[in-house]
DNA sequence: TCTGGGGTCCTAGGACCC
DNA sequence: TCTGGGGTCCTAGGACCC
């Protein structure tokens, strides 16, 4: 039975500055800063794609007109939409800007048949937005997220009863979730071409070419085996930012400059969400286009800018001589193991971490604090006798 | 095509604990 | 005293997605 549906904005920014500039209609154009973020798809008809540096994309279409980026004007737009999408079912779960999965299921009776539901869908985005919507339905959420691709652009395709294999198996293995240019190439070189071809490979094989968890991955999504539900209310699992640069432009202050803007950045977002964060990393990349990460954990989760900017600025000091070996061309910083900002901690010793006996004793933690957050984390080497399980 | 910025998930080795 | 197995935490790296 069709269930989830996945919605897809086409072109998401360079759509929207389609409609808001109509000398920018039917032409090709795209959003560009540096690399070019989105193409129209009159432009794409001349190769210019994502990820694209802007003189390539010229190169390849003359003619084309790069405009920056609005993320306000984007962010607004995005916004219109999940209102929508909200309006239509409470079961809807954002992947990104421009994308959600919708669960369906529960709609038909009231609503109508799943290529209804998307019509409808399609038809408001389009008269209350202005740009177009494309929609994917299927029995999981993997085999509607490769529907809505079949179907773009500005079109909606539900995969019907039955005939699930006989649409995904032709298709070609990068269409598999998780299959990208790497995996792609491993996959071509033993003469896997389609998803069919995955679908009937042996997993022995499947695993020593792309490891374990992977091929079990591969294998099930080729047979359309997706158990996941559509699930809603996730919170984000990390924060980053992070800068380019031409190699050899930055001295250690200016790196050190770039590095407390980007932790000043992040820490605000991390406060603006209400979150903690325990881990920071260190992100670079050099002029060779290799690239390190450095972490480190904080004992208690922070939200402080001050903290984050000390370890930060510490990591880069550790790194220094191998930046100054390889020359520097990005710094990025991220935030992890993001947990509630009214989280109540409680610290144990490694060996009480997963006693059930606990559990009531979290359980009075919750109601005392009234927050539903409670982690358990360890100090190593305290002993168990030595702590006090609920200090008054 | 010398490649942006925001993310997610998986693997693997060493330290540490029981 | 020495050794081993199993589990978790931490860190680093890599593939992938939009």
């Amino acid at each position: 039975m069709t269930s989830v549906l996945h919605a897809d904005l086409d072109a998401f920014y360079a759509s929207v500055e389609q409609r808001d500039n109509p000398r920018l209609r039917g032409r090709p154009m795209a959003v560009g800063g540096g690399v070019i973020l989105a193409a129209s798809y009159e432009a794409r008809r001349f190769g210019v794609r994502t990820a694209m540096n802007e003189g390539e994309a010229r190169r390849r279409c003359p003619q084309i007109e790069i405009v920056g980026a609005r993320m306000k004007a984007y962010s607004e737009a995005s916004k219109a939409v999940f209102a929508i999408f909200d309006d239509t079912t409470p079961g809807v779960e954002p992947l990104s800007i421009d994308e959600a999965f919708l669960d369906v299921g529960g709609l038909a009776r009231l609503v109508g048949p799943a290529a209804m539901i998307a019509a409808t869908l399609r038809a408001r985005v389009a008269s209350e937005v202005g740009i177009p919507l494309s929609v994917g339905g299927a029995s999981t959420k993997f085999l509607a997220k490769v529907a809505s691709q079949e179907a773009k652009p500005d079109g909606q395709l539900i995969v019907p009863d039955g005939g699930e294999e006989a649409f995904l198996h032709p298709l070609p293995v990068s269409r598999l979730w998780g299959v990208g240019a790497v995996t792609a190439e491993r996959l071509h070189a033993k003469g896997l071409h389609t998803v069919g071809d995955v679908a009937d490979v042996a997993p022995e094989l499947l695993t020593s070419l792309v490891g374990r968890a992977a091929s079990h991955h591969l294998h099930s999504l080729a047979h359309n085996r997706d158990p996941r539900p559509v699930e809603t209310g996730r919170r984000r699992k990390s924060i980053g930012s992070q800068r380019s640069f031409r190699a050899g432009s930055v001295d250690r202050a200016g790196a050190e400059a770039i590095l407390l803007d980007v932790c000043d950045r992040i820490s605000r977002r991390l406060r603006t969400g209400d979150r903690q964060a325990r881990t920071v990393t260190l992100r670079l990349r050099f002029a060779d286009f290799s690239s390190a990460t450095r972490a480190r954990r904080f004992t208690q989760p922070s939200t402080s800018t001050a903290d984050v900017v000390d370890a930060a600025r510490d990591l880069l000091h550790e790194a220094w001589p191998m930046i100054e070996e390889r020359g520097l061309t990005k710094v990025g910083v991220a935030l992890s193991d993001l947990i509630a900002d009214d989280a109540v901690q409680l610290v144990l010793p490694l060996s009480a971490r997963r006693d059930p006996s606990l559990d009531a004793a979290v359980d009075q933690v919750r109601e005392r604090f009234g927050t539903e957050a409670v982690t358990r984390s360890t100090i190593v080497g305290f002993d168990r006798r030595e702590v006090p399980l609920l200090p008054d």
